[in-house]
DNA sequence: ATGAAAGCGCTAACAC
DNA sequence: GTGTTAGCGCTTTCAT
């Protein structure tokens, strides 16, 4: 590869002129001109790392997050490097494959390379992360850290309003009539359930519905445990007439279940699921479900991080609505 | 951040002892504890630009490929970042958006930012796509690149065998006793759908079955287009009598349109899918699938690309062998 | 085994 | 406007 002290040589001027020229800096014309041609000629390409190394700025963030093979992830990442590369940045993903030692391993590994910002869903609990992160600005995604640690920290949150979502369904299942209610929640390890679990309950108290008409089983993320706590709600005597998965592996392992025992779901029993919406789309009757925002998140993960880069205050939290999309899984019932 | 002269001031010897003991190389007892001490004392870590600058490695390497929200390419991502890590790479990820001229940019930024390999799902012609690799060692996924174009580049293919698979396909449905079949194609203009349509035609002639009786639809590789092919192909009047879907979007729209039209796979209409584990175990009755072993597609173009990096030759192409999964969507009949 | 010093490719003072 | 030069943090001769 050609460096710049051949271009410069061949165009007949200084490094510093062709250094100059190539950031902006006006030159001469004629220096211009020849620069533009021995950067041609010799098919010249800046070093970016001997740049970083000068200017102590890689023009590189970190994405560090549970794992690759969810769309959930992926689909940030897509937002997330959609914004930062139109502003010259570059997207070094590293997977935590939620184990914290894994994690602060990669974290660490990002920091060698001198990451100018870091985009992370965290395994490790949030606020110990902020710890771990030090001063290296972070926006933390579908995690949140609360005030009190993040005040003079340069780290901001951005996720669903998981708590609304929640309460959104609960209402929609509610108003159809349902009071005996399944909802398949994720692990209490995890934030987003709790907030999931707290939007639902905060309805059905609204509705004078409490914890005992409810029937509240909390798993993994995953398709076997949706799979398997639906499995066991329909096998009760007096089984719910309605059910709310609350994550995108809840709802396929739902689905599943639902399928295998021949239920319709909308018939039945009624069904809300979360994320998912190419399997909403495509199941007949299509199936009501709670979608995130995920390239809002994204997007604004990114824009967030490049403020904090540029020196903006920390701290805050964003809550980004969810959608309802209405399908035909939500029966009408008169108890 | 501490740099290796403060460690080295720290610990009372040079920076070259400093480094030395960093890198292995065997110093006095006495130093290398003192080292230690000083490391953990700044905490300090090794800033990998610098370090790359000097060795002109960066112990980085590029991913380019057409999208992020797409699981077969996450998951290849996942493993090959999983093998790469293992030895110390980190993995820069760039997206195309299936242009051209957008791939060419990132390929050209990937360079600038120094990348000892990369590992390409081109959207341009993998041929020319070479040219403009040049010298970097580089593992085509999905795509290949023929022999005689690779000859002395540094060049390999990492793929499935498409051919068999398709084939396998046919001779299941085949030998159930189908022989008006149906296949939804993706476009031409990508290197698999050639593949997988000749895999097809292929155990087709072998079983006395030409392309008249054969309903073969090409479009997108999207659900949309799976969705529309179906709705046609099922609105004949001598609508075939099994269906196969050759890839993952093709699949789910199929799905849809079936199950839309009250369909039940696996009686009507038999039906092969493809990729989508999922959405087969979840069905009911499950799908009978051809996935592709996209860990191990993943797995092998890492390695691949870490020998060439190490200067092995290239122009290997490996055709992995896809799996079939029997559901009972493929219903026997006699015609 | 150790340290002094050169230099990876680039940018930013600084003097002209 | 241009060139000379120092130096980003590190590794690597090359003497010692």
């Amino acid at each position: 590869m050609a460096t710049i002290r051949e271009v410069a040589r061949l165009a007949g001027v200084s490094v510093a002129t062709v250094s100059k020229y190539l950031n902006g800096t006006k030159v001469r014309d004629a220096n211009a001109r020849a620069v533009e041609e021995a950067v041609r000629a010799l098919d010249y390409k800046p070093n970016e790392i001997a740049r970083g190394l000068r200017k102590s700025s890689s023009m590189t963030v970190g994405v560090l997050l549970p794992e690759l093979d969810n769309l959930f992830f992926t689909q940030i990442i897509s937002s997330v490097d959609a914004v930062l590369e139109e502003r010259g940045y570059s997207t070094l993903v590293c997977v935590s494959r939620s184990d914290s030692e894994r994690e602060q391993r990669r974290l660490d590994f990002l920091r060698r390379k001198q990451i100018d910002g870091l985009i992370a869903v965290p395994t490790t609990a949030a606020s110990d992360f902020v710890t771990l992160a030090g001063d290296l600005p972070t926006v933390f995604v579908d995690r949140v850290v609360s005030a009190a640690v993040t005040s003079g920290v340069r780290c901001s949150s951005v996720l669903s309003d998981n708590f609304a979502a929640a309460y959104g369904a609960a209402e929609e299942l509610i108003l159809a009539g349902h009071t005996r209610i399944g909802v398949l929640l994720g692990p209490d390890s995890n934030y987003t359930p709790l907030e999931r679990r707290a939007g639902f309950l905060a309805a059905c108290a609204l509705h004078g519905i409490g914890e005992g008409d409810l029937f509240l089983s909390a798993g993994a993320y995953t398709v076997e445990a949706g799979y398997r706590m639906t499995k066991e709600l329909l096998a009760l005597d007096d089984r719910p007439s309605a059910l709310f998965a609350t994550n995108n592996e809840l709802t396929i392992g739902a689905v599943g279940a639902l399928a295998e025992a021949g239920i319709t779901p909308g018939e039945e029993i009624s069904f809300i699921g979360f994320d998912n919406r190419t399997l909403a789309e495509i199941s007949h009757p299509k199936l009501t479900v709670i979608v995130q925002p995920v390239a809002e998140i994204g997007r604004r993960a990114a824009e967030t991080l490049l403020g904090l880069i540029d020196g903006e205050a920390g701290g805050g939290i964003l809550h980004l609505p969810t959608e309802t999309i209405r399908g035909e899984s939500v029966r009408r019932i008169t108890s």
